[in-house]
DNA sequence: ATTAATCCTTGATTTAAATCAAGGAATTAA
DNA sequence: TTAATTCCTTGATTTAAATCAAGGATTAAT
């Protein structure tokens, strides 16, 4: 069971609600809802209309669009110490995704009427909100960029060298931390071609694949 | 020649300052630079960082990405009395588009610091600002489905089908404001599939087409 | 009014990626 | 260890949209 205080501890370090003060952040928990989700649960969904917005508590979730033939189309993913669907606290349009757990799921509601209280006794989260707000849009801009202008191989390029660059990567190889059909989604492509490109690529000699590692030779060629 | 009071007047009315006190906004304007551009040049260049954003006093501006062979994706666009790259006052990263005039444009540029200033003093524009964020997050996910789950076919019928609802056209229809080439890539369309799908619409019995004139004969069928 | 320039359409062809289909790994369960 | 899933690969084929190419229609310029 998850108590108020673990959640406190958890929400604390939160990008959002650095540096807001605890009496606050507190204040703000009193009235939030906390609830564990079984895996594969849709936890957001299109036709409704939220007066609030999540936090991660732990697990993760997976957003994705639906197409008219009933395909699920990836629309990116959250993990766990973040927020999502900040949107809703200003406006009530309904969000434009589905949201389902990928595991074992807590999620904190938190309603826009406290949101909003708070938002307006503290400067310092409002200019953190601004900045989430902003990164997010950033994001969002890049993603799109991607689809519109790169080829599969360019996309599968670009996923693995941001990958190595937000790891840190020494020996310029990385892990995937999902199945290759999941990373094949969330590049807005088939498990098929993929893996095709994976192959030309190696072929090419700029990677080698064993597996879920893999393993970069030129980072330059492949930008 | 655009005088101070010119450009007060106009910016009182973004939707970002609405609700905004006159003398915040005046000292907000007192340090920015108007500058007056012909059309076709490009103001905002990716390899550039800002450290301020844009209010749009007249004219308009086109936004696209730029694939690897130099073609020009669209980003959308920005029309006289908005304001545009607020997230470059939250962050440092480059703007991830080129803009460019579509004519003759005068823009206002607010910088970072003056604008945190004043965000810092306004709990009001704060949430303007916030609310802004969320709109504009809003509409490029939206694009982004429409990118990654509408055909064609379903994009041009979905692109007719809000014109119509934000032009509150009594009359189910709808003139293009832009050349069709211009709507087409806005679509992310060739202008050639843009036209064929119009005809195809037209052989369905669905919408006419004569010239830059739209009629819409089934909005549910549409749909 | 005629020319020039821009814009749009139409047809033929190409192409990148999806789909269909089926066999092979790898992982998990029994 | 074997069976059963789940996941991945590979080949053949299809498909939606882009590209190439050229003629027509508008619009603007002289």
């Amino acid at each position: 069971m998850v108590t108020q205080t673990d959640v406190f501890n958890n929400i604390a370090k939160a990008p959002l609600f650095a540096g807001v003060s605890s009496s606050d952040l507190k204040s703000l928990l009193s009235g939030c809802v906390t609830h564990e989700y079984a895996s594969g649960v849709e936890v957001i969904h299109l036709q409704r209309t939220y007066d609030g917005f999540y936090f991660i508590y732990n697990g993760a979730i997976k957003l994705y669009f639906l197409s008219k033939n009933g395909e699920e189309e990836s629309a990116g993913s959250i993990s766990s110490g973040n927020t999502f669907g900040e949107e809703n606290i200003f406006m009530t349009d309904p969000l434009p995704v589905y949201g389902r757990t990928k595991q074992r799921t807590t999620l904190v509601y938190i309603s826009r009427e406290s949101m909003l209280t708070l938002l307006r006794q503290s400067p310092i989260l409002s200019m953190q909100m601004m900045g989430l707000l902003s990164q997010r849009l950033y994001l969002m801009t890049r993603e799109l960029e991607s689809v519109c202008t790169l080829s599969a191989h360019e996309r599968v390029m670009h996923y693995f060298l941001t990958e190595i660059t937000n790891n840190m990567s020494v020996d310029s190889s990385l892990h995937l931390k999902e199945t290759k059909a999941e990373v094949a989604s969330s590049l807005h492509l088939t498990p098929e071609t993929f893996s095709r490109v994976m192959h030309s690529l190696e072929d090419e000699g700029l990677i080698s694949v064993d597996g879920k590692k893999i393993h970069i030779y030129d980072e330059q060629k492949l930008n």
